[in-house]
DNA sequence: ATGAGGGCATAAGCTGTCTTTATGAGCGGT
DNA sequence: ACCGCTCATAAAGACAGCTTATGCCCTCAT
């Protein structure tokens, strides 16, 4: 029963299927959009509602509305799509092709947060450019664009590899959190740097960027509870509730917004860095990746 | 080629499996988890890889791990299943039964945005408890706890309905957005409140909780480009570039996340607004009506 | 009134996907 | 060398979803 979750949610298609009928208000018109017949989305409807328990939409014989549970669940189904948008821009660009356009390298955090949506945004405005993605460190990264393997680089590095121009395009912020359940969720004062210092945590090994920048900011003071070796491991842990962490708020968004994770104010320290767009030395981005760099400094 | 994204992206019984995969390592030990056999299992993520066109997993005699590309279609998949479990969350609320032990009331706004999160938290911590939601206006929302037919009440209005004891809960924050290509995406000074309100925009219809917030804050001088009567429906036209719009941050969190909207700074205007847990004076929350106001306090 | 058109429902048959069962084969520790 | 873990392959069955072919209902215009 703690599975299984396939079996309660409507597969993508259905998904989809529903938002054209509230854009649209008719299972007809929608059913042409999705590019199926009317009976098929009347029945895949139907199906969907059967499933969840709930009315979706009103059929009258000039058109359907949603229902006021429809609009909710309608609204809902719409971040599992945009979700989707994301993974398929972000594994059409994963594709291998070596004639693609715009060849990118990114280091992993802005590889799985940052660069899905600029993706969509950049085929938005350039339907037609084909893009590919390498992701790894910083140091693969200018490997890459130094023997011409990328065109346009990102890195969330403390510093700038060798022979390579940049540009800061947005500031990342590392932040503490907690479960909700944990004491320190219910702060009501920032926390002092000293007592985070104190505090044992869950953490990255030694060696990962997050680390590094926390190690720096602390004086090299973090003290480990756990070491786990990826963000997600880290994540699952403080959610389960073993500890807080200090994570990049990149990583931990969705999770704030779903009030499975807490974010405790600290004060004191600056656990900022930057994330940069990189280039080799002169050669200034042109083409596609001109456009999607002027993307990420919106 | 515009849609079918259910074409393009696994479903999420296949996704799911994915993450346990991630999780545990094996092939053989996901499919144990998610309930099917291991070559079923196998055969589901090599369709997976036929479909994505990229490598997910290395599969050795001693179990399988992620390839790069594979761990970065996992933290994308991540988000897609989470928003799923939302979904389901929210569904499984709305399922009206009479039975269920807590009822929960809410505006449009947090049922949308906020509750799935909570239901989530919450069924964390007490799996078994039933809840059921109902979302409409602040009034309807007072109408059912006061007619014992709702546990616990959620509003964002300005005033509190007659009736009612209430605690604020949080705070939300109307913001400008406009598309990544308008001219005001790329300012580098705030707004000033007399600029944005001598701009045509895209607003909600009058009456509607964020129209109001904002023609107050403004001094009803809110110029309307074009009315609308959905939330959604404001949000499209942003993102086409029709103009700009003032929305509910909890609104456009996902759109800001993908780069499809940029937040626009404003000075000199409070757009701030409370979200409340509301109850019937004199009956304090109590069991699980109380463990989800202590949720949502974090 | 009456017919045209748009909208939805139902029925029957087909197709494709995903599943299971059954089996084989590689690698590692005892 | 053997047992236990891993994964792969093959064949057959189950199920879900699609399409085509109808029919009914409602509204609008003639």
């Amino acid at each position: 029963m703690g599975g299984g979750l396939a079996h309660r949610v409507p597969d993508l298609g259905a998904l989809e299927l529903l938002l054209a009928v509230a854009r649209l208000g008719s299972l007809g018109g929608a059913a042409r959009e999705v590019g199926i017949t009317q009976p098929a989305a009347s029945s895949r409807i139907r199906s969907m509602e059967r499933q969840l328990g709930v009315a979706l939409v009103d059929r009258s014989p000039r058109g359907s509305r949603l229902t006021d549970a429809g609009a909710l669940v309608t609204d809902w189904a719409r971040r599992i799509v945009a979700a989707a948008e994301a993974f398929d821009a972000g594994a059409q660009a994963l594709r291998v092709r070596r004639d693609s356009r715009l060849r990118v390298a990114a280091s992993m955090t802005i590889a799985e947060y940052l660069l899905p949506g600029w993706l969509l945004a950049l085929r938005a405005g350039r339907p037609d450019t084909a893009v590919s993605l390498h992701a790894g460190n910083s140091a693969t990264v200018a490997e890459r664009l130094l023997s011409d393997e990328a065109d346009l680089g990102f890195v969330e590095g403390l510093t700038v590899p060798a022979g390579l121009d940049s540009v800061v395009i947005a500031h990342d912020h590392l932040i503490v959190v907690t479960a909700p359940g944990h004491a320190w969720a219910r702060r009501r004062r920032p926390l002092a740097s000293t007592e985070l210092a104190a505090t044992p945590l869950i953490l990255r090994e030694k060696g990962s960027g997050t680390r590094q920048v926390l190690d720096a900011a602390l004086g090299g003071l973090a003290r480990p509870l756990i070491e786990l070796s990826s963000t997600t491991a880290v994540k699952a842990a403080v959610v389960s509730g073993a500890g807080p962490a200090v994570l990049s708020e990149l990583a931990v968004g969705e999770e704030l917004a779903m009030r499975r994770l807490v974010r405790v104010p600290v004060e004191g320290v600056s656990l900022a860095r930057d994330l940069r767009a990189v280039w080799p030395t002169g050669h200034r981005p042109v083409g596609p990746a001109r456009d999607l760099l002027s993307l990420t400094r919106a």
